[in-house]
DNA sequence: TAGGGTTTT
């Protein structure tokens, strides 16, 4: 077949003196890649159609090529959105080899806190999704670019989800605007329906074939039948590393130990000496990065096989080549979110289809491999769902509704979502920033909602940051809202818990002890972080997340410029100020006036809002039970739980919020007579 | 009495 194709780069070709060996071996590479030969169906089907959509499986080599395509055929200004950053970084800097370029120059990235571009020079940029949707605060028809390529759409991130929506709506404003919708197989249909039955291009992977195994019947323990299976698979199969799919930390370092304890008995034991050494390695997020970094070091050479006990961390982020055997108990610890009582809390449950076959297909990379699924073939086909539920319908919707305002959509009603979010969990969300002040009784955007938008945080601690400088503590907010805006800091390991919590005591009685709070601990811990020279051995000698703290002196930067900009001054009542944490307790109340529980007879708080019965969680500093207390998040685990805890003076809840403490609002319950009694109590002084 | 994974000019 000839090949009517532009050439390659037409512009470079004459001008790039480097056409080096390498250039030419990459070329070679790209051209073996399955995605090569539907490179010309790709610029003529965008020649005639607005919108693309290709579906290619993981290897079909779709997120590299398919820029590169578009910029050959002459879009100027091309710009690729991904889900991590980490792969927004990795594929620009493969793509600017291969195109023997230099990165930050025609091809570039944009993340948060780095920007590897040129404003004029980059004709090919990847970026994360949530960073264009910041791009299109300014630029709402995103006329900076020509072509947008929205990658790993089937993941359904709430950020792919609104941007979606937003470029459906750009696309009849702007006609020579472009779209390439990339997604793996499932569901392309709902894509291609979506914008107007645009056309498809179906591109095959390039994977080792992988072998199902499910079990006969339903386990009874999930946990133990992972075990069971690894052991099997080690005493009986090949060489070969094993993967196997669990849902949190705490799971994941006891059977790891259980794993360690067996094998070690087994290999004791005369019976069973022929067993190899068995290497179990846990791999989760909050994991500092060098115990990260052993799953990818290759084994001891005497037979020891490797298996990684892994969250979702390595069903997409995480890539770890030599795994053979992948083993999936088919559940996953997601986020929910219950527009009734307003909470977004983390639930095990049954992984989708999708799920499955993306965990399959890591036993697949190097090799064929096999994928032992816990559960049955009847169960798989009849009780797993298709996709993975969007995160848009598992979220508080607070923040896309104040991006959209912000995007000056007005009719958010019928904003055409792929899947459309309940009216419910909008009425919450507009309820939420209307008690924020940030819309008004119209619903339209405030100066002050227009402001919380621009901050890169949850609506309250915008809100809380923006107002800071009226209780003359916006330094110690700043710290506080990057804090809560990483994960969390406090490590625990099983074997030395007695040792962390010390240590978190000490930290406390530094910040002046427990009646301080959890929020002035936080605050604490930065400043000590700091004053330590952001030292990884104190972090350790502390029981500290380093990298989570690295990330949180990123985030007060940046939080830090913003309020510069926003001209909210950034002042301290000074470290020695015995008002301290007085005051940056009622600046979180400013904006978690909505998260308040009082004491109630017994053992436990109620929440005012829905009166929800809660408990401190254990992690709390808070030890002197306060009859009124305020609260970062609520935690669904063995019980119902307050977390990130301060104690406030019930004055302050009239003084601060009137418009939401006052009990004519409140139906006849536990709320309203806690309130009725804080108005007497109040009107008696 | 204990924390899935992303991400934000």
């Amino acid at each position: 077949m000839r090949d009517h194709s532009p050439p390659l780069c037409p512009e470079w070709e004459s001008t790039s003196p480097g056409r080096s060996a390498r250039y030419q071996a990459l070329l070679e590479s790209r051209r073996q890649l399955p995605v090569f030969p539907h490179r010309d169906v790709v610029i003529h089907t965008l020649r005639r159609h607005q919108v693309l959509v290709l579906v290619g499986e993981t290897g079909s080599g779709k997120t590299t090529q398919v820029p590169q395509f578009l910029v050959e055929a002459g879009y100027r200004r091309v710009a690729c959105t991904q889900p991590r950053r980490i792969a927004a970084v990795n594929v620009a800097k493969r793509v600017a080899e291969e195109m023997g370029v230099q990165l930050g120059a025609e091809v570039g990235y944009t993340i948060r806190f780095e920007d590897v571009s040129h404003p004029k020079r980059t004709r090919l940029k990847y970026v994360t999704d949530g960073m264009l949707l910041r791009e299109a605060y300014g630029d709402p028809s995103l006329t900076r670019y020509d072509c947008i390529l929205l990658d790993e759409a089937h993941e359904r991130t709430l950020n792919t989800d609104v941007l979606m929506g937003l470029l459906k709506s750009v696309l009849p404003r702007r006609p020579e605007l472009r779209l390439v919708v990339m997604s793996a197989t499932l569901e392309s249909g709902k894509f291609t329906d979506y914008f107007d039955r645009a056309p498809l291009v179906n591109v095959s992977g390039r994977m080792y074939p992988v072998r199902i195994e499910y079990m006969p019947q339903p386990v009874r323990d999930y946990l133990l039948a992972a075990e069971e299976a690894v052991m099997r698979i080690h005493r009986d199969e090949p060489p070969g590393d094993i993967l196997l799919f669990l849902t949190g930390a705490e799971e994941i370092d006891s059977v790891c130990d259980r794993l360690r304890w067996r094998v070690r008995t087994e290999r004791d034991s005369r019976s069973a000496a022929a067993l190899a050494p068995l290497l179990a390695l846990p791999l989760y997020s909050a994991l500092p990065p060098p115990k990260q970094q052993l799953v990818f070091e290759p084994p001891p050479p005497d037979g020891t096989r490797k298996v990684i006990v892994a969250t979702n961390v390595a069903e997409t982020s995480i890539t770890i080549d030599g795994i053979v055997y992948v083993v999936d108990p088919g559940f996953v610890k997601s986020k929910i979110f219950n527009p009734r009582s307003r909470v977004e809390s983390l639930l095990v449950s049954a992984i989708s289809k999708a799920s499955a076959q993306q965990r399959a297909g890591r036993a697949g990379r190097t090799r064929p491999g096999t994928c032992y699924r816990l559960y049955t073939e009847a169960s798989f086909q009849q009780e797993l769902a298709e996709a993975t539920h969007p995160e848009i319908l598992r979220s508080n919707l607070a923040t896309v509704v104040l991006t959209l305002k912000k995007l000056q959509v007005q009719d958010l009603v019928h904003f055409d979502f792929m899947d459309p979010p309940p009216p419910e969990t909008f009425m919450r969300a507009l309820e939420m920033l209307y008690y924020l002040h940030a819309l008004d009784d119209d619903g339209n955007l405030t100066q002050l909602g227009s402001r919380m938008a621009d901050l890169p945080l949850d609506p309250p601690l915008s809100k809380m940051l923006l107002e800071s400088d009226r209780f003359r503590c916006s330094d110690e907010a700043t710290k506080l809202a990057a804090m809560l805006s990483t994960q969390i800091v406090f490590v625990r390991p099983r074997n030395k818990q007695a040792e962390a919590d010390a240590a978190k005591l000490r930290l406390m009685s530094e910040a002046g002890g427990s009646g301080a709070g959890d929020h002035a601990l936080l605050v604490q811990v930065f400043e000590a972080y700091l004053r330590h020279g952001q030292s990884t051995r104190w972090c350790y000698e502390h029981f500290l997340n380093d990298r989570a703290l690295r990330h949180a002196v990123h985030i007060q930067q940046q939080l830090a410029r913003t309020l510069h900009r926003l001209q909210v001054p950034l002042i301290s009542p000074g470290v020695r100020a015995p008002d301290r944490w007085l005051r940056l307790r009622q600046c979180v109340l400013h904006g978690y006036f909505m998260q308040v529980a009082f004491w109630r007879r017994g053992k436990s708080y109620t929440i005012v809002r829905d009166e929800q019965t809660v408990f401190l969680h254990p992690s709390t500093v808070v030890q002197h039970r306060p009859a009124w207390v305020v609260f970062h998040e609520f935690v669904l685990t063995t019980r119902n739980y307050i977390r990130i805890v301060s104690e406030v003076r019930p004055e302050w809840l009239l003084q601060l919020a009137p418009h939401y403490f006052d009990e004519r609002e409140y139906a006849d319950g536990a709320s309203r007579q806690a309130l009725q009694r804080l108005g007497r109590y109040r009107a008696s002084k």
